[in-house]
DNA sequence: CCTTGAACCTGGGCGC
DNA sequence: TGCGCCCAGGTTCAAG
């Protein structure tokens, strides 16, 4: 995606969760496509003119990348016939090295939307400004997630999916690591902490726990469920892998654990655990 | 400031 | 077949 330029942005429809802003039908033009990042759960794609377009997906959307069919004369390429899909609401119509190059956001419960931002501005705005440390890379430690935590009585499961306190983190991936970390979900976030403020054993195993679930996901392929694919169409295979997520009265795959998962409700989201390993 | 719960919107699965 | 209900990957705002 990097140095393409964008022919035009066809918006089809008039909003996602949130109307699409002010303009963003008019970033067409060539404008050139100098980066694709992420923060957290939002994507980014940085603009030759200063701006960034953020996306996120919510909890159903997806992007996905279509490229001409078959062997073409230069200037003569053709897209398959028939391939716009249901809830495809955005398709960015790009130019790649003189080639054409679809990029579609697709979200059927359009918990999704989109913003746009200047880029000197972006660590100001509300949406970023007050996000935790990313997990991955060497921002995350201990002692840092202990200060956030200290005296919380919000339960841990709570804390992780709070994302001024860790960011990208979600229901998933909270509920394995600390599987992995054999935490209880109920624990207050206060009790990995000593008085003087410093990591607890527990929560010292929490992260590694945490580096790890999301090492071994993007390793896997990610863990889309249902229809959700990667951007070549392929299924993600993290979701082979879950130990308690979605698995209410599995055994717990710990070894001689002899305990079985459950599932209870935080702050209104699925918990999966095993009370017998996990306090 | 802390914490909880509802709202946002759509689709799939299930029981009746 | 159809209807109603519950559930779902997340964020944000209001209220206690």
């Amino acid at each position: 995606m990097e140095n393409a330029t964008i022919q035009a942005l066809e918006l089809r429809r008039p909003d996602l969760r949130f109307p699409f802003p002010e303009g963003l039908g008019q970033i067409a033009g060539g404008k050139r496509i100098l980066g694709l990042g992420r923060r957290a759960k939002f994507l980014t794609m940085d603009f030759d003119d200063g701006h960034v377009l953020v996306s996120h997906l919510g909890m159903s959307g997806s992007y996905r990348v279509e490229r001409p069919e078959g062997s073409h004369a230069p200037g003569e390429f053709h897209f398959a016939k028939g391939t716009a899909k249901a809830h495809d609401h955005m398709v960015f119509h790009l130019l790649q090295n003189d080639r054409p190059l679809r990029v579609i956001y697709n979200d059927p419960r359009r918990f999704g939307y989109v913003q746009l931002v200047e880029r000197r501005l972006f660590n100001d705005h509300p949406s970023f400004a007050h996000l935790g440390p990313e997990p991955i890379g060497n921002a995350l430690t201990a002692n840092i997630l202990a200060a956030r935590f200290a005296g919380r009585k919000t339960p841990i499961k709570s804390a992780l999916l709070d994302q001024r306190n860790i960011a990208g983190l979600g229901n998933i991936y909270v509920c394995e690591a600390l599987w992995r970390a054999r935490i209880s979900p109920k624990r207050q976030a206060g009790t990995l902490v000593t008085k003087s403020g410093r990591a607890r054993a527990p929560l010292e195993r929490l992260i590694v726990a945490i580096v790890d679930v999301i090492a071994e996901a993007i390793e896997a392929g990610g863990s889309s469920l249902r229809d959700h694919r990667q951007t070549d169409g392929t299924l993600g295979y993290f979701q082979h892998r879950f130990s308690v997520y979605d698995r209410e009265e599995h055994a717990c795959p710990r070894s001689k654990c002899g305990g079985t998962v459950r599932r209870i409700v935080q702050s209104g989201r699925s918990t999966f655990y095993c009370p017998r390993c996990q306090s």
